[in-house]
This record gives C-alpha cells, structure tokens and sequence, in this order.
DNA sequence: AAAAAAGATGTATTTTTTATACATCTTTAT
DNA sequence: ATAAAGATGTATAAAAAATACATCTTTTTT
C-alpha cells in the first residue's frame, strides 16, 4: 500500500509554492530544493494546473502561483487526483472483478468503510494546515 | 492505491476455510473455485501458515484448517500481515528518505493520520464478521 | 528580429514491483 | 511403493512507476 511518488511531489510543489505568497516560482528551483529532476516537477506541475491548483505563466518571468488560497486546497482532494486508482480489491473495479462470491462479499464493504475512513481524515486538512509552521518549511528549503 | 493480489487472495481462503467448519480442505479447490492458480494459492496459504491464521497437513488426506475461531481472525491484522510495505510518502522510509522538509513537515502527521484510520476500521472486523451470511457464500462457492 | 527563459507535450527507456509459472522437494495415508 | 497433499526455491513475464530525452510554444528582453 503506497501513494504514488508524484502524490508527495505534488504536495511538495503546492507547500514550496504556498511559501511564496503571490511570488512565482520556477519548476527548477522547486527541483533543486528537493533534489528531484525537473522533468518529475514539469509533470507534476502539469497535473496540478490541469486540476487548478495552480496558475502556470510560460515564457521570460513565467512561472507558478497558487490558483486558489491555501483554504481552498484541501488535502484529500489534492490526493483523489493524483491517484489514479483506488482498486484495492479486484471486486472494486466492476470492469475486471472475476471473484465468484462478490454478490455476498461483505469483504468489499468492510475495505471500502476504512477507504472511506482514509479520506475522511484528509478531507478536513488543507494547504493552509501543512503551513501553518511556514517559517519553519521555508528555512528547511533554504528561503 | 491498492492491495495486492495477495492479500485479497488470502482473505478468500480465510472465508472458504471457514465455510467448511473443522473439515480440511484443499488448496486445489480453493484455486478451482476461485480460478487462480493453485501456485498463487500455495503461497498465500504458506504466509497464512507462519503466520498462524491455518494449520497445513501435509501427506495424502492433508490440506488446511483455521487455527483458530473466526471470531478471533482480525481483518486488520490479515491485512498488515499480508502487505508489507506502508511506505505511503518517501519520509515513512527513514532509510530512504531525502525530503528536506521531513523535520518540520505536518504532511506526513495528515497521511499517518489516516492510515491509522484506515486500520481502525479494519481492526473492529473479524472473519466472523465476514461469514455473517454463511450459506449464501456457500451456495456461491458451488458447495 | 533574435535570444533567452520559462512552461507544454509527447514519447521512449529503465527500474521496480507484482503476478505468474516451473521444478523439485518432503510428508503421510493407503 | 505409490499417490496425494503441502513446502520451498527460483525463474519468468507482465504491469506499473519512475525517469529521461527531444522538441515544441510562449513571452520578455535586448
């Protein structure tokens, strides 16, 4: 059971950008405070401003700044759409279940009440929580 | 986000065991009634086996039996058994963690956060819990 | 107009993990 | 002895994830 290494990442670019209020910053310099490669970054960033999360300015000066206040990103939501699949039992993806005793399973209710239990618990945090010690993150990424 | 194969793997023949109460059964008809190799299933019993869920006789007439009462086969602890790997961001692996923010970082507080969630729910189930509505899984199993 | 700096996009490769299969044991009742 | 059962180790294949490369387009500056 792991997230996805661009899950953390994506947290990692929205924490980097929310130490900058207003202020844009680059895909390279994120990738350099983490010692991740800008390819990885670009991806991410792509995903992130697909989703809104962020506002990508291309060009000399271009850069990104957070779409929307730090409030407003929350942390479950930010995780739904980096994840992809959610299938943590065959039953789950109807598409390719093959498990004969799905009708009655109450294994797939159980797995899906602690799924369920898993968001509850990332839907009442967003960006604004993780910076609460702001100052603190910004010395650990050398501002 | 997922399970393994495994793991759902091992929960059927947790509950096919228990279908059957005392009566050894053997692993070739749990991979017939399910349509998995009987080598994904020898596995899975040899993991159920150390870890003391079943008991296995070898030899003619052999085959597996709960070790002990459904009552007492905790949903959770079948699922940590069976996963091994809980690394959900890079800095739940201490041995491998390079984020540089990991000393001041709520990030991973939110994450473990929900993963003991996650468990609580799974801890207040048993197999007995899953073998509720017996017969119907029975008639399911073609038994 | 050219150059430089920034993000956008598509594709390819490599690595890791997961799933699957094969071969060869050992054990035990008949 | 033989057959039926599980035990074990290793190898292969498939899928997913991570990483890298190449080539755009956009925008500011000179």
């Amino acid at each position: 059971m792991r997230l996805k290494k661009y899950t953390d990442y994506a947290l990692r670019v929205l924490m980097y950008t929310a130490t900058k209020n207003e202020e844009k910053v680059s895909i390279k310099e994120i990738a350099e405070t983490f010692f991740i490669s800008s390819e990885h970054i670009r991806k991410v960033v792509h995903q992130l401003s697909k989703a809104e999360y962020i506002e990508t300015t291309r060009g000399r000066n271009g850069g990104i700044v957070l779409a929307k206040s730090p409030t407003d990103i929350n942390i479950g939501s930010v995780i739904r759409i980096m994840e992809n699949d959610f299938y943590l039992l065959e039953c789950f993806d109807d598409g390719h279940n093959q498990c004969v005793i799905t009708p009655a399973c109450h294994l797939r209710h159980v797995i899906g009440e602690a799924m369920n239990a898993f968001f509850q618990v990332l839907d009442q945090y967003t960006l604004a929580d993780l910076m609460e010690n702001k100052e603190e993150l910004r010395a650990l990424m050398n501002q």
